[in-house]
DNA sequence: CGAATGATCCGA
DNA sequence: CGGATCATTCGA
C-alpha cells in the first residue's frame, strides 16, 4: 500500500494497478534515450520515487526499481483509497493521473526515498494470483513502441483505470 | 474524438 | 531557440 503522512493527515491507499517501464531497451521508458534532469531518479538506486509531469496537468509516481547503473520503474496507475481520505473525495483512484491528484504529488515529490521518507510504500495482504490481470501498457505511443504485457492490476477493482 | 496546457528534449 | 512530443483526463 501507498501512504503519505503530511502534517495533520496520514493518507493510504491500495495499490492495485501497475506498469513497468525498462531503460535501454525499452523504448516506452522514459529513460530509453538516456539520463536527462528529468529522468535521474530512474537511474539512482531502487526504492525511490520518480515523479514527473505531464500534458501540462498531470503528475505521475514511479517506483524506481533497478539501480545499479539500470535505469527501471514501476509506474503506479492506479488504487483504492484505504484511509484519510475524507468524504468529499473521489473514492476510486483510477488512473495515474488522480492518483498523484489525490495524494497532493508534484515534482518535489521526486527522488524520495520510499522505505523511509513521509511518502513510502508498505506491504498490504497479498492479492491472490487469480485475481491479478496482465495486459499491454496504456497509452503509448503507436508507431514504433514495442508494448510489452507489462501493466498488471487487480480484477474488477474500481481502482483500476481501464479493464 | 479533440482540447487543455507546459515541461522537456532534440536538432539546427 | 523552435517545435514536436507527451507513461492523461474530461467533456462533446
Amino acid at each position: 500500500m501507498l501512504v503519505f503522512e503530511a502534517p495533520g493527515s496520514t493518507k493510504s491507499a491500495r495499490i492495485v494497478e501497475v506498469e513497468a517501464y525498462l531503460g535501454g531497451r525499452d523504448p516506452a521508458s522514459h529513460a530509453y534515450r538516456g539520463l536527462t534532469p528529468r529522468t535521474a531518479p530512474m537511474f539512482g538506486p531502487p526504492g525511490r520515487s520518480y515523479v514527473y509531469f505531464v500534458y501540462g496537468m498531470y503528475h505521475c509516481l514511479n517506483v524506481v526499481t533497478e539501480g545499479d547503473g539500470l535505469a527501471g520503474a514501476v509506474l503506479l496507475r492506479g488504487a483504492e483509497p484505504l484511509a484519510g481520505f475524507d468524504e468529499g473525495e473521489p473514492r476510486a483512484l483510477a488512473g495515474p493521473g488522480k492518483l498523484a491528484r489525490a495524494f497532493g504529488l508534484t515534482t518535489k515529490h521526486t527522488n524520495l526515498d520510499l522505505v523511509h521518507s513521509a511518502l513510502s510504500i508498505r506491504d498490504a495482504p497479498p492479492i491472490p494470483p487469480s485475481r491479478v490481470v496482465r495486459s499491454a501498457r496504456i497509452g503509448l505511443n503507436e508507431h514504433a513502441t514495442t508494448n510489452k504485457p507489462w501493466r498488471l492490476c487487480v480484477r474488477g477493482s474500481s481502482g483500476v483505470s481501464r479493464p
